[in-house]
RNA sequence: GCCCCCGUCGUCUAGUGGCCUAGGACGCCGCCCUUUCAAGGCGGAGAUCAGGGGUUCGAAUCCCCUCGGGGGCACCA
């Protein structure tokens, strides 16, 4: 049989790392086994939607390059793969549950429920349905009272007895008292499906093999293994991803606990890495080794070696923290191994962002300059960003080194003015013979002359190396900034001279 | 409170009874290169394998207990 994975985000928020290295892992699985790839948007909570939040899934995913076999927008033989567009097969499902005698309907009000939850709960017992409807509506009074219009819910009928097992891929055996469980809601009383019921009529349905989803599902697996029982399918296989942890390895990676944790990091979902100017293929590479290991050294995978040494059992049971510096590195690795012409062509959106205007030209040559010292996109926009800004005004307390006073600064600079203006050629070799010409002149070390420079032509300490940048720039501009640096240095008052 | 999961360098991990005086990577430190920043080269620190008991000739690896961390207990997913 071949094998059908799903991933199944609600649209109740963005796509987070998280959801997407569960897409990434079930995504590889399916393409390892020469299988199928489904997306099902599981849309039930009608109250949570988030205007947006489906659309950035989708984008996301196309963007990492995890495309899906079937599922909205492609469709496929078992769709629609919207759930909310499916609701009379739940509907259907969850009454014939209960003709079937595996579930029942119950009355009980949210009143009723949350005054059993505190009774509960103040005598420190587990908390949970009593079951009360089980056992005291017959059935013949469930139709009176649904004919009657009274709104209602269907519940399972959990075995009282026994304990639910199953294999867990990644954890191993797990199991559970049926007794600890108690008789969950399949359909709420707006005749929408809850997670349970319509996450195992759609697994069944689309024939879904394998389940790959968060650990957090463990404690409601043994809910979905009875549910299957109860309507006589074979359940799938299941398992369960860890968690990932912010950066401490303490709490959730959410921009709320990284911000608790003081840390620099924002980045949380797949459009913040987009946009801070990770690689895709960089990330996508990241997060397969986040919770899963290869062997004990290869850490760059393209992603077909990701598709064909990809296994469950290299994923790790451990939660894992989220491990920033380790995405940069691995981001700066894939920037060098872009051809120039690739990394032009990445970097355009990120200039256009900074308002900028490139042409290509310039920019193919200035990208020999950063390819080796940039992490990520953005980084490589704002280090160019010299080359097609108007003006790129310097700092004063940049402009002057430590320890050098404005009015040396300013004479060295009106000297490499001078210098410049008479150069035969403005070309990397002459710039840097006749600085370092200038500096022997003025008795400056050539590296405190150079800094002066750099601030003055770019606006910036860290920049592409200076006299390439300069060459890049052209004669007139590298004047015409030289100038205003000097015109800066002029206005500073005598006293502090 | 009840139930479940997890526990090897700061972090990601290799390890499935002897090859482990525990290997690799990121990060960190030092040196080299150097016009800034990187990249690159070389070297280094860093884990009594959560702790305690067993089993065994032999345990990070198997068993038990304890501790610590995380998750779940909704008409949310």
């Amino acid at each position: 049989m071949s094998v059908r994975v799903r991933f199944a985000p609600s649209p109740t928020g963005f796509l987070h790392v998280g959801g997407a290295r569960t897409a990434l892992f079930n995504w590889l699985f399916a393409r390892h086994h020469g299988g199928q790839f489904i997306l099902r948007i599981e849309d039930t909570d009608r109250k949570r939607l988030v205007p947006g939040a489906l659309e950035d899934i989708l984008d996301s995913l196309r963007w990492l390059g995890l495309n899906w076999d079937e599922g909205p927008e492609v469709g496929g033989p078992y769709g629609p793969y919207i759930q909310s567009q499916r609701l009379e097969i739940y509907r259907e499902h969850a009454h014939r549950l209960v003709a079937m005698g595996h579930a029942y309907y119950c009355f009980c009000s949210e009143e009723r429920l949350e005054r059993l939850r505190r009774e509960q709960e103040a005598r420190k017992q587990p908390t949970g349905y009593d079951r009360f409807c089980r056992y005291n509506v017959s059935p013949e009074e469930a139709q009176r009272r649904i004919a009657a219009g009274e709104p209602f819910v269907i519940r399972l009928k959990v075995p009282l007895e026994g304990t639910t097992t199953f294999h867990d891929l990644v954890h191993g055996e797990i199991s559970v008292q049926n007794r600890t469980q108690d008789d969950f809601v399949l359909l709420k009383s707006d005749g929408y499906p809850t997670y349970h019921l319509a996450n195992v009529v759609d697994d069944h349905l689309m024939r879904i093999t394998h389940v790959m989803r968060a650990d957090e599902w463990i404690p409601s697996t043994p809910r979905h293994i009875l549910l299957y029982r109860a309507f006589g399918w074979e359940p799938p296989q299941f398992a369960h991803l860890p968690i990932i942890l912010s950066p401490t390895g303490k709490g959730k990676m959410s921009k709320r606990v990284l911000q608790e944790q003081g840390r620099w990091e924002t980045a949380v979902f797949v459009r913040d890495f987009r946009e801070e100017g990770y690689l895709p293929e960089a990330l996508v590479n990241f997060l397969a080794l986040t919770g899963w290991a290869y062997d004990d050294k290869t850490e760059l995978f393209t992603v077909e070696e990701l598709i064909e040494k990809f296994d469950i059992s290299g994923i790790n049971p451990k939660p894992a923290a989220f491990n920033y510096e380790k995405l940069e590195w691995m981001n700066g690795v894939y920037i060098r191994r872009l051809t120039p012409e690739a990394l032009a062509e990445r970097l355009c959106p990120y200039l256009e962002d900074l308002g900028l205007h490139p042409d290509l030209e310039t920019l193919r040559r200035a990208i020999p300059l950063i390819q080796e010292r940039i992490k990520t996109l953005r980084e490589g926009a704002e280090m160019l960003e010299f080359l097609w800004k108007e003006d790129v005004s310097p700092v004063l307390e940049d402009l002057v080194p430590k320890g050098s006073a404005p009015e040396q600064v300013r004479v060295w600079l009106t000297e490499a003015l001078r210098a410049l203006e008479g150069l035969p050629e403005f070309t990397h070799e002459a710039l840097e013979a006749a600085l370092r010409g200038l500096a022997e002149r003025l008795g400056v070390k050539a590296g405190t002359l150079f800094m002066a420079i750099r601030v003055a032509v770019t606006g910036r300490r860290v920049t592409p190396p200076l006299f390439e940048s300069m060459a890049l720039l052209g004669r007139q501009r590298t004047l015409t900034r030289l100038e205003s640096a000097i015109r800066l240095l002029e206005q500073v008052p005598s006293s502090e001279r």
